[in-house]
DNA sequence: AAAAAACCGACTGTAACACTCGGTATTATG
DNA sequence: CATAATACCGAGTGTTACAGTCGGTTTTTT
């Protein structure tokens, strides 16, 4: 029950763009954050793909949030990176037990309660607190 | 993201336990559940190692509940069957970053909010709702 | 004594994670 | 127009946790 370092550096990454109105480097990114640019570059196109980031290439290129900062939550961001956000498979894939298993709609609610949570946590939110 | 299926097994595991009065066999709850018996057996040794669980051997023997369904909750189970129940390590273990990582308070308040709403959730509870 | 249960440790296949690497396409700038 | 800086792309790799399986041992009831 972990959050992957690809959806870390992701987090982290948005918060830097946020952070800047200029276009930044992935490498500019990766050397703030400490992490390896290569990895870094697979989780930005993934980034790109869901809308939250826009690029630039050739020299002063780079990256830039696509979407203003306070619209992109920690729901969003982990369900474009994580391969399955749900707590428990039984929730969306089709388990034949579902009608009777006696704690689904125990893990369902407590799905629901965790992913309000995760809406509540925009990337503006960090970057206000870190003023 | 995800709770393990061993953790899955041993809450649906406790469940049966606490619906009965008497001793179950481990081969009982395995068929009521639909869960590998040699795979719900492990799960069980683990429970009675953090003492949810008591044993009896020999004929007539199985398992039962070691503590009142109402003060077993759903924390508790993951941290006994999980490997690390945090839901990112940069909490527990010694990130050298955490001191300036910008996330990292986040996350913190994220972890504590749901492991509040696993406290929530008993054996207990799960049984009163199946009635 | 025999059978029914729990107990124990070692082993295995799979899949996701966390990268790494080599090369290609695009574009600003001198 | 050439070059260098950047993003883009796909394939490959080592590690780890998960999710079991299996064979045998110990305990205890009947």
């Amino acid at each position: 029950m972990k959050i992957s370092k690809k959806s870390q550096y992701g987090l982290r990454g948005l918060f830097r763009l946020a952070e800047s109105d200029e276009y930044l480097t992935m490498k500019e990114v990766a050397e703030k954050e400490e992490i390896s640019p290569d990895y870094l570059e697979k989780i930005f196109t993934e980034l790109e793909k869901a809308g939250f980031v826009k690029s630039k290439r050739g020299p002063s290129g780079g990256y830039a949030l696509a979407m203003k900062p306070e619209k992109i939550n920690l729901r969003m961001i982990l369900e474009s990176l994580e391969a399955n956000l749900s707590l428990v498979e039984c929730i969306d894939e089709s388990c034949k037990r579902i009608t009777d298993c006696p704690v689904a709609p125990t893990w369902k609610r407590l799905d629901q309660e965790v992913k309000s949570k995760l809406e509540l946590i925009t990337v503006k939110s960090i970057v206000d607190k870190n003023k």
